[in-house]
DNA sequence: TTGTACGCGTTATCAA
DNA sequence: TTGATAACGCGTACAA
C-alpha cells in the first residue's frame, strides 16, 4: 500500500486517530484520556466530546495484542446438557464476570483428542485461562497440560504428581455416604448403575461403592451393578438390565441423569420409590429436585467446586510464579423423599387414580431435604 | 522502549521472527510457508523445521488484527439451564465448529440491560458475529441491534420492520396444535400455565391460546388460566395455585420446564396423567422425554432455528451487502404418554405398590411419540 | 521466489 | 501535560 495511515478503520469505523484529529490533539494524548490517565481538562474536554460526536469505541483485539491479555477465560466440559455442568458453568460465570472477563463455553463429548486439541489450541493464546473437567485423563492431557503456554485449572482427579492447579473431590466418600444412609434405613440389597469404568469418576465410584459395602460386611453381588452412560437413556437401559436378573431394595446411580432414568426404569416395572426400592443419585443437581419424587443425592459441591476452580484460575494469571494448587471440595449426602423413611408422606408415590379430586391440598414436595456430611 | 525487534515474544514464547532467523530467510518467507503459500522446497523445508524445533504457534490475536476477523461466534440466550437452549446451543455449535470457528456462550438472564450491553460490546469486534434469542425485545434491542458493526442474527419475534435477520416460529400455531389435540381427546377444561405476560413468547402463547378456544367456541375461562416463570418451581408453584381453584381435565404449559413442574403438581394432589388431566408442554426438550410419563409437547424447532441462524449468520459474515432474511420454522406436535388416549397402556401412572416384584417386563415409554404437524 | 517495509489499532516510552 | 514514535505479532504489497 504505501499509503499514509487513515484516520478510520477499514470498515469505515472510528479509531484513535480519528478521535484525536477531530479533537486537534495527538493520537498519544486521545488514548491516555480514553484510558482515563492524565490529560489537562481541556484536552479530557475536547477528546471526550470527538470520542462521543464518532461514536468510538475501542478495539479489543488491537488492544489484546498490545496487553498480551484477551479478556476471555475457556471453560471446556464433556456435556452441556448435564445439569452438573450448567451448576459449575453458573458460579464459574460468576467469578468470571465479577473480574470483568468473560466465559467461553467448550463441549468436548468427552472425546479425548477433542480435549488435548482445545489445549493445544491455547497455545494460539486466544484465551487468558482454561478450566477444563475431563472424564478421561490421558497422558496426551498430561502432556498438553504440562506445556500449555497459558494457566490451566483441573476441576476433577489428577495424577498427584500433575504439576497442574486442581480441585477435586472425594468421590470414594460420597458414595460411602450414601451407602451409609441406605443400610441405616435398612436396605441390604443396594444396586449400583454407573457409568463408564474408564472414565475417572467411574472407575472411583466403581471402587468407592465396593469398598463401602466391605465397610458394613455387605458381599458385592455383581448382578447388583451395572454399566451404562452418564445419561438418562442409558441409565435407564442399564438399570432396566439390572432389574430383568436381580431384585434390590435400593439403587445408587453414578449422577442424577441416570437416577432418573432409574427412576422411570423402576416406574415401568411397578415398583414403588422408595417403598421398594430406595433411590440415590450423585451431583445434586437441579434435576434431583425436578423428579418426582425427589432424588436424594450425593452433592459433589460442583458449584463450589467451579467457584474455586475460577478463583484458583484468577490468582493464577495475576501471579503465574504460584506453586501448583490442591484443594478438596467435601462431598456431602442431601436426602431427599426418593430415599427418606421418617417421613411417609414425603416419600407418596405419583398419583393412583382413586383420589377425591376435590381435596386439593398440595403436599410438600419442594422441601430443601436433610444434608448429610462426612 | 527503543530497542531493535526481539526474536522471541515477550514471554519467551516463538514468533515468525524466532523461526525466520533460525531457518536463515526473511519474516516474509517464513510467514508465507506457514501459511502455506508459495516459498522454494529448500525454504520450505528450512522453516517446517525450524518451527518445529522451536514449538511455533502463531499468535490468533495478532493474525486477528491483521485479518479483521477472529473466529469467534456469540450466542446470547437468556438461561443456560433450560434444556431448549442446550438443544439450540448444540445445533448451532455443530454449524459453527464446522466453519471453523468457536461458540462463546453468555447467558443474560434475560435481563434487558445485560443483553444490549451484550450487543453494544459487539462494536469492540471482539467476535465475528452474535446469535441472540431474547425473550423481550425493547427499543433498546432494537437500537443496538440496528448499529451494531458486525452481524447479527434474532432468534425469535421481532418487529416487522427491523432489519434484522431473524428466524421465528409461530408459536400462536403451536398452542393452536395443542388445544386442537386435547380437544379431540374429548378435553373442554383446558387449563394453561404460562411464562410472564411481558415477555414476547408469553405474550404470544396467551393470544393463541384465547384464540385457539375460540376456535372451538370454548369460552375462556380465566380461573384456569396462571402465569408465573418459564421455570420447573415457578411452574409447578403456578399449577397448585391453578389446581387450588379450578379442576382442568388438560393443562397446556408453556414450556416443557414448567410443564414438568405441572406434573408434579398435579401427582402432589393426586391428580393421574392423563386419565384425570391431559398434559402438553412446549419445546419439546430432552425433559419431555425425560419425565414420566413422558411429556407430549409442541416442538418450535429449536435446533433447527438454531441450526439456521447459525446459517444465516455465515452466510451473511461472507457477504454483509444481503437484505435482511426472515425465516420461519414451523411448529408440530409430538403426543406421548401425557396426553396420549390410544394405547392406555403407554399411559399407565407411575407405580402402585401392589405389583408382583418378580414381572420385570419393562413397559415401552421410549416410544418416539407422534408427531403431528400444521 | 525472496526480502523490505508497511499497516492492522492500541498502548507505552521518552523527550520536549 | 503533550507529541512523536516504537512496539505488540502477523500478513502482504511491492520491488528486487
Amino acid at each position: 500500500m504505501g499509503r499514509k495511515r487513515l484516520q478510520s478503520a477499514g470498515d469505515g469505523r472510528p479509531t484513535v486517530h480519528t478521535v484525536a484529529a477531530r479533537a486537534g490533539v495527538s493520537i498519544a494524548s486521545a488514548s491516555r484520556v480514553l484510558n482515563g490517565v492524565g490529560g489537562s481538562p481541556e484536552t479530557v474536554r475536547k477528546v471526550r466530546e470527538a470520542a462521543a460526536e464518532v461514536g468510538y469505541v475501542p478495539n479489543a483485539i488491537a488492544r489484546s495484542l498490545q496487553s498480551q491479555r484477551t479478556g476471555l477465560i475457556a471453560l471446556a466440559v464433556e456435556d452441556i446438557g448435564n445439569p452438573v455442568y450448567v451448576a459449575m458453568m453458573r458460579a464459574i460465570e460468576a467469578v468470571v464476570a465479577e473480574s470483568g472477563r468473560q466465559l467461553l463455553v467448550h463441549a468436548t463429548g468427552g472425546q479425548v483428542d477433542n480435549e488435548t486439541a482445545l489445549l493445544r489450541r491455547l497455545a494460539h493464546r486466544y484465551v487468558d485461562g482454561m478450566i477444563v473437567s475431563p472424564i478421561r485423563v490421558t497422558d496426551a492431557h498430561l502432556e498438553a497440560l504440562a506445556d500449555s503456554p497459558v494457566p490451566v485449572v483441573v476441576v476433577g482427579q489428577l495424577p498427584e504428581d500433575a504439576p497442574v492447579d486442581n480441585v477435586r473431590t472425594d468421590s470414594r466418600t460420597g458414595v460411602a455416604l450414601a451407602v451409609d444412609h441406605l443400610v441405616a434405613a435398612g436396605r441390604r440389597r443396594i444396586g449400583f448403575v454407573n457409568g463408564p469404568l474408564d472414565t475417572v469418576p467411574g472407575a472411583a465410584r466403581d471402587s468407592g461403592f465396593r469398598a463401602a459395602l466391605a465397610t458394613h460386611g455387605i458381599e458385592v453381588d455383581e448382578r447388583l451393578i451395572e454399566v451404562g452412560d452418564f445419561q438418562y437413556a442409558a441409565g435407564r437401559a442399564a438399570t432396566e438390565r439390572l432389574l430383568a436378573r436381580a431384585l434390590p431394595d435400593a439403587l445408587l446411580c453414578a449422577n442424577d441423569l441416570i437416577a432418573v432414568g432409574a427412576l422411570h426404569a423402576l416406574y415401568g416395572v411397578h415398583r414403588s420409590v422408595p417403598q421398594d426400592v430406595a433411590l440415590v443419585g450423585m451431583d445434586d443437581t437441579e434435576l434431583a429436585q425436578m423428579a418426582f419424587p425427589q432424588i436424594s443425592s450425593v452433592s459433589l459441591g460442583s458449584a463450589t467446586r467451579g467457584r474455586r476452580a475460577a478463583e484458583l484460575l484468577l490468582e493464577r494469571i495475576a501471579d503465574p510464579t504460584l506453586p501448583p494448587r490442591r484443594e478438596q471440595v467435601a462431598p456431602s449426602l442431601v436426602v431427599r423423599a426418593s430415599s427418606a423413611v421418617t417421613s411417609a408422606t414425603d416419600a407418596v408415590t405419583p398419583a393412583t387414580t382413586d383420589v377425591t379430586a376435590d381435596a386439593v391440598t398440595p403436599t410438600a414436595h419442594g422441601l430443601p431435604g436433610v444434608e448429610v456430611t462426612a
